[in-house]
DNA sequence: ATAATTATTATGTAGCTACATATTAATGTC
DNA sequence: GACATTAATATGTAGCTACATAATAATTAT
């Protein structure tokens, strides 16, 4: 087949999005089968596969083998979070980013620590403080723990002078992770480590870090008055 | 080649990941390129590409044509959020879905709402109050605009037994979608709807739609006290 | 030397074949 | 009729080839 005449994957994925869109499939249909869309289309089944894949990642369809290709009978809303390192996030915001350490000790964990990592016997671990600014002005306040019996290194790492963050993410990476999102109100202490109302209403982000079953840190991001977190694109 | 013996490209991936999360690569080196690694791992190149594929997609390493591969110089953390329609959400926590519309008129939407579908001329839209409950208590609390130009059917439909949540979802699929999630103190009447104490922090999930380039929808779901957002596995 | 042009190269994509896998449908047995 | 077995079928995967594309490196022209 000449080159120039071929079909996309993007385009088919675009074409059979399009017939969802304008209500020719709707939820709950089922879709033609990979080749008669394939012949219908003129391109390749491989084609045809590539681009349904990517409608299933997106929770679009769902595919079954013999079953077939289905519209989402009960559509969800499916979006990517990146959420970079809180340094660079300042900074492509075009501000000053800064970092403080508050508090460094080691500990045994409490249990909603332990809870975090799906353990029940708490340990000894590393907690750390620790306030980030954009400007000179406090943005996020973190309140982590991290296990040293998965990263023993940590406890020679100077944390006065780079974030636990930092360094976690350059020399540990993670298999796994779990993030979860709430809101608190400003106690006395965050209200005033992060200059903020006291009971004023700050989004919190949870994150907790394994690689394999091995559990490395979890982080409290207390975020300052007014911070929004969005999907990207 | 056996079938057998052949490789899976989700073991070729894990097998480079491996070797990110063990230190044999880190963040800002070069990976060999995919025909060496196929090689070296005895798969196809095509196999690469595809483990490769995926641990682009997941933000991990980073591909440039003749660049080649590389580890991500600024690891960050991706993860997709799953949002199903309210009434699942509580149906599969276990509770009892109910619902009640609140208020709903046509009005000309304000400059904030306008500023969501960033377009600056305010027109009529149908404005929606409406309360979630689990179990007979609120849960969560939408209050929606939707644009009757880009959805003129919307206007017919019964909304005190259908919530538009429901109806847009299964009637009104979207080409894109912006989430934005924030915490907001409750003032008298939020507090009033939700049943939580005046001045709680509540967690509120912003999300806009459009198909191609019309605006359909617009809402603001102040969550219930206690309310956890959190990513799938 | 600098700029414009031309290779070179690693990833990206399209198409092909062959077979694996999971599930449903059909068939046979008790 | 209920249950176990077998066949049929749509998607999933691995490998192959050929070429497209983008970015860099090398080369030539000014």
């Amino acid at each position: 087949m000449p080159a120039d005449l071929r079909h996309s994957w993007t385009d088919i994925r675009d074409r059979i999005h399009g017939a969802i869109l304008n209500g020719t499939y709707r939820p709950g249909d089922k879709l033609p089968r990979d080749e008669d869309i394939a012949q219908q289309m003129g391109c390749a089944r491989s084609t045809v596969q590539r681009a349904m894949r990517d409608l299933s990642d997106a929770g679009i369809v769902e595919r079954k083998r013999k079953g077939g290709t289905q519209v989402r009978a009960d559509p969800l809303t499916r979006a990517t979070l990146d959420i970079p390192i809180t340094r660079r996030e300042v900074e492509q915001r075009g501000s000053v980013y800064g970092y403080q350490l508050l508090h460094r000790e080691i500990a045994v964990a409490p249990l909603s620590v332990g809870a975090r990592f799906a353990r029940r016997d708490p340990s000894r671990m590393l907690h750390v403080e620790a306030l980030h600014l954009a400007d000179q002005r406090p943005y996020i306040l973190e309140d982590r723990w991290v296990c040293t019996d998965t990263v023993p290194e940590i406890l020679s790492v100077d944390l006065s002078r780079q974030s636990a963050n930092e360094w976690l993410v350059h020399n540990k990476p993670y298999s796994r992770c779990d993030l979860r999102f709430y809101a608190i109100e400003a106690d006395a202490r965050i209200a005033r480590q992060l200059d903020a109302a006291p009971g004023a209403a700050l989004l919190v982000m949870e994150r907790t870090t394994w690689i394999e079953d091995a559990p490395i840190t979890t982080v409290r991001a207390v975020t300052r008055p007014g911070y929004q977190l969005f999907t990207r694109s």
